[in-house]
DNA sequence: CTGATATCATTTGCATACGAATGAATTTGC
DNA sequence: GCAAATTCATTCGTATGCAAATGATATCAG
């Protein structure tokens, strides 16, 4: 349908293209973004089917404080990828969920100090396992060799 | 912060679960699903600095409609990984610029069709070029070999 | 010291994304 | 042929995700 009316000559002037490798076709399919937003979907699906109580975002957030302990919620946001209207309503959930206390920085009055729970604590040293099944069974499609290599090639793009 | 307590007789266990392969750490930047979501990030990123009045999904269901032609949205949803609720809200905003118009099925009256218009058609057809920029500059980070086994790993995961 | 800049957090508005519930229409199974 | 199951679309609620604007505080430059 994106050729409406495509001819003999039209077809003739498509192998001239396709042997110069200027192929005039556009196939959402092949497009990186494109496998990339479903790469991206199946995984947050998956991540759903073994922790169904919490969003990957907030699983981050979580994991970062136990690995970090108390930041601020920008640098918080800083290391696990999230601007600063998102990560306030990320942290907004974990503290009305009892995971996390925030605190005002005693010298530096801007800043909103953010840690975990000891609830926080225990629910993220319950989740890991599960996380690590999590990455297991995204990769599962690709041999421990190919995973090295995609994981590699992947950390360049992001 | 992980490990509040850590005592020497903990670095020997650890010592002994490296070996073992059976490490405790847990590091969210490693983890595919994050560096996946940051990936995508960035491409959204680098889309939305070449084409800056649509965004990915809406690019989506104009290209698919393009490749295509006239479809029910349901089917356009699947062929664009949207669910339901997803696709309604794009084929809106489309159609609210005009881009796309929509009908009901002659035959099924539970489908609601939907095309592009001419300016729809005008407008894909302009940007096909720029998404092509968008491809190159998100692979960029990649040699061309490295780009070839990526997709095709990615094509894998998704 | 002070005006200009920069940083941190919040708020608003818009756009995915998906589960669940609903209603209308179609298809299936017996 | 008809009740049950399925499909299509819509709506609602919740959760990212980001741009832009705002207010409070801190830092910098002269």
């Amino acid at each position: 349908m994106g050729r409406p009316q495509m001819s003999g000559e039209d077809n003739l002037l498509r192998l001239v293209e396709a042997e110069d490798g200027d192929e005039n076709d556009y196939h959402l399919q092949d497009q990186v973004g494109f496998i990339l937003r479903k790469a991206h979907q199946r995984h947050v699906s998956i991540f759903a089917s073994h922790i169904g109580d919490l969003t990957p975002p907030q699983f981050a957030a979580l994991a970062k404080l136990y690995d970090i302990g108390e930041t601020s919620q920008n640098q918080l946001g800083t290391l696990i990828a999230m601007d600063a209207a998102t990560v306030k309503g990320v942290i907004d959930r974990l503290k009305a969920r009892g995971l996390v206390e925030v605190s005002k920085h005693e010298v530096d009055k801007r800043r909103l100090l953010v840690n975990l729970t000891s609830e926080g604590r225990e629910a993220i040293e319950r989740l890991i396992p599960l996380a690590r099944a999590i990455t297991e069974e995204t990769l599962a499609p690709l041999t421990a060799k190919e995973t090295a290599t995609f994981l590699r090639l992947l950390a360049k793009l992001a």
